[in-house]
Order: structure tokens, then sequence, then C-alpha cells
DNA sequence: AAGCTTTTCCAACACTGTTAGAAAACTGTG
DNA sequence: CACAGTTTTCTAACAGTGTTGGAAAAGCTT
């Protein structure tokens, strides 16, 4: 069958869901499409070429499934809902792939269109809000970042954390009490998640709510 | 000269702000040191050990560069002068490396002591600022993963954008109106930098300001 | 000085991205 | 159909990577 970059993203993004970011090679894609790794070369300029395009898929995969979950909302929603909705979707869309956090954060953002229409939609989302236009660029490249920040911290979480003495465990205690105060509680990851952008989105609100005595963020 | 952890990591570090993250190979470390690549596997179990400590150094760094900054400050510093503080001599300390970002970002951070000394400050900073302890870690963690985040976006713009054709422009602003505005103030990423943070801390504030009126992120 | 442990060298292995040129497949035309 | 021309694929190689095992050297103890 004739080789063309779609079918090569194709086919990147299957190695890629298998063996992970760090892992993905030429070859391996090329074995895929029953080719050699060098005729991959006709259609991509090279490696960071096709990442490329495949953190261009994911951003698009992300705003497909994004917009299903803002479809789902009550139309009457508050923009909060519509921010998490997004933020969220985002996630669950990068975290389906291993290491798909290390393919957004490596390729640079800016000329993907897939990245832009996410940027967009959650610009309009902030702009229908009331934010001030100003404002509304670093409010959305933000929380971009944020979201990618997040699941970046969250793949690369060893699966099996390495075991800790006693005695280590009692000075890490000691050196860090906070971080390690096992009255605190643990939440796991999605409610860190969910919650660290409603921080996100309250920072926002005082940026629109210009009623008596909050007067938005320290001039 | 004999070969230790701590002169592989001082090598590793110098290799890695001449090439940058991307180009850094065990053997040009080894040169450096007028070693063959071999013998560092003597004091390293692998490439990633010695990343991971490079990492953790950044984080020491970043640790120090921030009790200067917060040193410098007036002693009746208001809390988020103190947050902002550390979150920008963080951003500096990791942008002073090519690559840095990707350096702390593909490295698990949880085991490293450096960006626990971060973690642990930052915490007993919201912390006396009268932020409920429950929400203290999520703020940190949010706060840590952004600046990681924004430096990532921020090293991995191309040094010279990709020219645009008139054409493709048009397109661009006729898909993407709100991200094209040119009317829309362009700030310079030091600025887009301190309004992010400062946004992230207005989030903060409503946690505290339980003032009648305002009753923090929506329940 | 002999024996022993720690450290370093060296040569290899399997793998990577990438390129150049030959070979094949496909195209349109006389 | 046959021929030329173009587009696409194959093959082999290059330079470089992380990593390993065994030989060699160096350092230390008795």
């Amino acid at each position: 069958m004739k080789l063309t970059k779609e079918r090569i993203v194709d086919a990147g993004m299957a190695v890629f869901a298998e063996v992970g970011y760090q892992n993905l090679s030429m070859r391996q894609v090329a074995d895929r499409l029953d080719t050699h790794a060098g005729s991959l070369y006709y259609h991509v300029r090279g490696k960071d070429e096709l990442l490329a395009l495949m953190a261009d898929r994911v951003c698009r995969q992300a705003y497909d499934a994004g917009t299903e979950a803002i479809a789902a909302l009550p139309p009457d929603a508050a923009w909060q809902d519509r921010v998490e909705a997004q933020a969220a979707t985002l996630r669950l869309s990068i975290k389906q792939h291993p290491g798909g956090a290390q393919l957004l954060a490596e390729s640079p953002g800016t000329l993907s269109t897939g990245a832009l229409s996410l940027m967009e939609r959650l610009l309009r989302t902030l702009h229908d809000a009331g934010l001030p236009a100003d404002h509304c660029v670093i409010a959305a490249d933000t929380l971009l970042s944020h979201v990618t920040g997040f699941v970046l911290q969250e793949q690369n979480q060893p699966a099996a954390p390495p075991p800790v003495t006693a005695e280590l465990y009692a000075d890490l205690c000691r050196r860090f009490p906070l971080l390690m105060d096992p009255s605190a509680p643990r939440p796991d990851q999605d409610e860190k998640f969910t919650r660290s952008v409603r921080l996100l989105c309250a920072g926002f609100g005082t940026l629109l709510a210009d009623g008596p005595g909050s007067g938005g963020p320290r001039p």
C-alpha cells in the first residue's frame, strides 16, 4: 500500500501507544508499515517533524473530545465549568498515550494548528466570561501550560516508588515536616487536578468581579 | 584525578550548559574528565541516574537563589511577594541551562531532595500566609508545575520562527481571530510570567479571605 | 612484597537518526 | 506497446548513542 504522511503518523501513534515516547524509533514505525526506515524520509523531513505531527494529532483529539464534553454541559453552564471541562478532557487525552506530555512539551507548540485550536477555544470561553481581553491570553496560556506540567509530573511518577527505610523516612520527616505531615490529606491525582483547575479559575474570577471590596489581583 | 559522583555531575552540568539537554552524551561527559564512557558506570547506575542527580543540583541552585531573593525582601513583605520571588528565581535558575526545563520535567521529581526543599519552603510560605493546610499542598504543587510548564514552553520556542506567507497569515487570522487579534497587547515573556504567577496568587487568596461575600472557589 | 579490593581501560554489542545511490514502480506520451 | 521521466521504495552504510564484561592498572592492608 502506498506510503503517505497520514499513514506514517498513524503508525507513529500506534507505536507511541505501545512503547511510549522514549522508545519510539523510526525503524519501529517503518516496521509497522512493512517498510524500511529510510523510506519514511521521503515523506517526513526527520523524526522531529514526525513528532510534531503526532503532537498536533494529540491536540486535535483533545480538541474533539473537548467539544463533546462541552456539548454535554447544560447550555447555561457557568464559565468555570466550561474551563474545567476543557482542562479535564485535555488531561485525559494526553494521558491516553504513555509519555504524551513529553511529546507535547518537547515539540514547539506554536506552529501546530491543533494546539492553536485548543488555545482559541479556551480564549473564547474566557472572553465570553467577561475577562478583560489583555488578560485572556495570559490566563489561557497559564492554564494550558499548567495542564501540560501537571500531566508531565503525573506520568513521570515511577510506577514502583523506591523503598524508604524507616531511618530515611524519619530524616525526611525532620527535614520536610509540612510535606511529610501524615495528618494532611493525600488526595488522589484526579482530585488534585480538578482542585488545581478550580484554583486557577478562582484567580481568573478576581479579574472580572469588580464588585466592592475585591479589587482583583494586587496592583 | 580520582573520579567521583560529585565530579561526574559537575562535568555533566558543564556539558549540559554547552550542548543542551538533547545532545548530552555519556561520552562527552567522560571526555571532559579525560576518561572513557565505561568508567562512569562504576559510579553511576546509568544515564538516568546522572540526569536525576543533575536535576537535583538545578533544584538546589534554585533553592539557594531563592533564599537570597527572599532575604532581600523587606521582612514584612506580603506573602504574595514571597511566592513571586520564589517563582521568579526558580524560573531563572531553570532558564540558565539550555533545556533545563526538560531535565526537570523528565526526571521523576519526588525523590530529589532539592525538589523537596523547594516544595517545603513554598509550602511553609503558603502555610504562614494562612492557607488551610489541605489546600496548601495542592496550591504549591500547582505553582511548581506551572513554573516548569512555563519554562518548557519558553525554551522550546524556536529561535527563528518559521516564515508565514501573507496568505497563510490571513488564514490563521480567520481561524483563530482572538489568538491573532493584532489589537491585543503582546507582552514579553517576563511580564507574562509575573502576571501568571499573580493570577495564581489571586486564586490562592480566595482560599483564605473568608470575609463576607467572597466565599473562595465555587463549591 | 604478596594478596586483595577498588577503580579504570578497552573492545565490543545492539541500537539510534540520517543519508546517498541503486532499484523498482508508476506516470504520461509518442 | 515501448520508451522516457518522475515518483517512490529499497539497501547499505555512516556516525553516534547507552551499556556491558572482562582485562588491566592502581591503591591499600597485612
